[in-house]
This record gives C-alpha cells, structure tokens and sequence, in this order.
RNA sequence: GGAGAGAUUCCCGAGUGGUCAAAGGGGGCAGACUGUAAAUCUGUUGGCUAAGCCUUCGAAGGUUCAAAUCCUUCUCUCUCCA
C-alpha cells in the first residue's frame, strides 16, 4: 500500500475508494493531482468542512498536488445529496463574496504555493456555459435511470427534487472532468456523502476520456453519541474567530465524548498516528485538553490556543490567567446604583432575555462571584466587585464570562 | 392549466369557537450524580415595568362578547392529473 495512503487509512479518514489498489499503484508511481470541492454556502467554513482539508495536507505532506475547487458555480444550483429540502437560492453577490472568505480560510489551512496548492473557481467554466452543447456534449453520458437509483436522489424523490438540483450532479462530474483536462487532475476526494457525485464524474471521464480516475471518500463525522459532528447550541462550529470565538472553539473539543477523543486526536490533528493513541490511552482529562489545545491551535495559532487553554484554567480550576477568559465591560456607575441581577446578566451575554435571566436564578444556576445568587429582585451592588474591579458571573457550571467594570 | 391537501412556538407534531402561551416528542437551558465526559433522573423552555399585562398558530381583512380554530382574499408548499 502507498504510504501517504496508509496514512489516511490509519487515521481513519477513508471511508469508500473506488479502486484501493488501482489509486495505490498509481501513487506509488507519480504524484498525483486531486481535489475537494466546497460549495460557498455560507460566511464561514465549519469544522464539518475541514475533514476533507486535513486530508489534504496529509496528501500535499507526502509530495501529491491538491486544487481546491470553490464552488462559485455549482452553489448557485445547490446540491440536494443529504438535504432533506432544497437549499436556498443565494444571490451570485453572496457566493462571490462567500468565495472570497472561504478561500482567504483554505489558504491559511493549506498555505496555497500557486503550484502544489492552488485554488481554482469551478464558476471559471460553469457561469458561461451554453446549455445545447452541455446537453450533447456532457449530458448524453447521464442516464437518468441510473440517476434516479442513487440513494441520494431515492430519499428526495419522497419530499421532492426540483430539475435545478437534478443537475447539480452533472455539473460536479463536468468539474471533474475540466481539472483532469486542465490539471491532469485524476482523483477527487470529499465526505462520504458526495459519493454519488464523485462516481458520476469518474464514469464521465472514463466515457470521454478512456481515462480511470478515483474516488475518495471520508467518514461524515457524527459524534460517538449520533450528533452531528460540530454542531452546538448556537450552531455550527465555524472557525472564523468572529462567529465563534477560539475559547468557544477550545471548549467545544474540551468537551468531547471520551469515545471520540482518539478518533478525533487522528482525524484534527498532526500528531503521529501512536502519539495520538497514546495520549487517549491515558488521562482521559488530559487528552481532552491536548486535543483542544492542538485543534485550536491548527485553527486560530499557537498564541490563541495558549490564551484559550488559559482561560479555560482561569475559568476551571483557579490559576491560569483570568485576562485569557471570556470578558465583558460594564459601566462602574451602574454597580454605585446597585445593578438588578437580571439586568446584570442579560448585559454580561449570558442571558439572552430577562425571562431567561429569571429562569436561571429561579433554577439556582446563577453565580455571581462564585456565590449562588438566589434572589432575583436584588442588586448586584458595588461591594460584590474585587478590588480590581472585576466581577465573576457564572450560568450553570460551564458558561461564565469575567465583567470589568469601568 | 385542472383536482385535492396543507402552512402551528427553535424543530417535528397535536389542537377545528372560550378551559390555549397552545398536548406530546426532539433539541436547548438549569439542578442532582460526575471528570468541564457519557448515561440516568428532576425541573424548565415567547416577552415584559410579572398573582397583571403584551405579542405569537403563513399574510391581510371580516364575523363574534370571545378566533390557532368560522368566512373572504392573497402568498407559499406538497400530492395527483395534463
């Protein structure tokens, strides 16, 4: 077996290959082209897009040349594989400037060089395409017999598949087939889930071009308890800092299934393969803590995985550095009049509404300065802040936010 | 184009004139147990100047003392036929 590919296989990241040995052969013999595609959807890749990207370097690693395929084009159709409903139609506007953040975002991941590692824009060739030749050309290789027999479209035929995504599967099989004539491009990877649609263009090149090209695939990463993998309860895990913050970001993998933590160490990381292993065979606490530190730290850099784990200290254990920790700044005048608590914590972030404020001093989750704080009429007053001028509020055991007072 | 069905709170889904801020489940939040884990159990889950008040059942009008529920128009979705 091709090492670069054993590597990927040990870290648990294939999941379907159209042809193991063929592709190992053919790694062995010369680097080869691939890519991943990801539709610009959204204002931010999330961690459920990155799999496919850490595999990506795994490959670059090992000497293989990675393109990275916006979807500029095939997000204005929307792929209907594992979607329940049909996607919303975006504007062009907003998948051109979602292009621009998700690249800005793949770069910093991959570091683009223009020649092992390069973006490409699969709007390049779609956005003008004439709609007779596509059909004479691409489209006379598509049975729609065949098509319909993919488990993908069987679920929608039950809720229903309108014609524009009934071709998002041509669209991404002619990519394909563009970067193997552009690039020699001759294996494309993606989440299992993108199966279908790799296997299209595979045949399509195969029919056009006499040329065997690969497919694969990863495992849809699901938590060990069935969630999908990333998703909290403000939504996914994106890794713009802005949305969700390096803290938020270091908690969430702080806060991993214990089942996880050896899959996830393999799959997010870049420790060797037994390095992983052995740190999930120990301390369970402490592999937790390693696994966010690392994760961060690909994602945001070493100095925010430092401030994350920090705070994170700061917040859990005592020690640490309290500067690191989620923080807010309040007016010091509101504390001289006495500041309602439900007031307090709707300001500090950590009741969205005052209700919700109530809910939580009703239910004794309420921590003002590590004290529970049980009466909702009283007020916070000035005495209740360090001599610093800090104050320490807590919502349940986990969430808490440092308030400075100025 | 024709014939039907439907749109309910974060999601699924009950409710067909007052007892409805709306059953049940999921999810979320909090509590207990713990290890910042899982599982389990309990509570809670529109807002507010809070024993009261206000806004919510696709949208706009109407009937009624009273509407998520009845009527009219509109918008959208689905199914079947062409």
């Amino acid at each position: 077996m091709n090492p670069a590919l054993a590597t990927l296989i040990e870290r648990g990241f294939v999941q379907q290959c159209s042809n193991i040995e063929g592709l190992s052969d053919l790694m062995d013999k010369e680097p080869v082209t691939f890519y991943v595609g990801v539709d610009p959807t959204g204002p931010s890749l999330h961690i459920g897009h990155m799999v496919p990207f850490f595999a990506f370097r795994h490959m670059c690693n090992a000497g293989n040349i990675g393109i990275a395929l916006l979807g500029g084009g095939t997000a204005r159709i929307g792929d209907p594989s594992g979607k329940t409903e049909m996607r919303k139609i975006l504007s062009y506007e907003d998948i051109d400037a979602n292009a621009e953040l998700f690249s800005a975002q793949i770069d910093k991941f991959v570091s683009f060089d223009g020649k092992y590692r390069f973006p490409d824009n699969n709007k390049n060739w779609l956005a003008n395409l004439n709609y007779i030749e596509f059909l004479r050309d691409i489209g006379k290789h598509f049975s729609v017999n065949r098509m319909l027999t993919f488990e993908a479209y069987k679920q929608r035929l039950e809720t229903g598949l309108s014609f524009i995504e009934f071709n998002y599967q041509l669209l991404q099989s002619y990519d394909f087939l563009q970067l193997y004539k552009r690039y020699g491009c001759r294996l494309q990877i993606g989440g299992d889930d993108q199966w279908g649609n790799i296997v299209a263009g595979i045949d399509l090149i195969r029919r056009i071009e006499g040329v065997e090209a690969f497919a694969l695939t990863f495992p849809l990463v699901q938590t060990s308890d069935g969630k999908k993998m990333g998703k909290t309860e403000k939504g996914a895990l994106f890794l713009n800092p802005e949305m969700v913050s390096p803290y938020d970001f270091f908690q969430y993998w702080r806060n991993v299934t214990d089942a996880d933590v050896e899959r996830f160490l393999l799959m997010f990381t870049f420790l060797s393969a037994d390095e992983c292993r052995k740190i999930a065979k120990g301390n369970i606490n402490e592999a937790k803590e390693k696994l966010a530190y690392e994760v961060t730290a690909i994602i945001h850099g070493h100095e925010e995985a430092e401030k994350a784990l920090a705070g994170a200290k700061a917040a859990f254990s005592g020690g640490g550095d309290k500067n690191a920790m989620p923080s807010v700044k309040l007016q010091l005048d509101r504390f001289e009049k006495g500041y309602p608590v439900l007031d307090l914590f709707v300001d500090a972030g950590l009741a969205d509404s005052k209700s919700e404020a109530r809910r939580l001093v009703q239910q004794g989750g309420a921590y003002v300065a590590d004290k529970v704080w049980n009466d909702e009429k009283l007020s916070v007053g000035k005495d209740s802040l360090t001599e610093d001028n800090e104050l320490i509020l807590k919502a349940g055991k986990k969430r808490l936010v440092r308030v400075v007072v100025c």
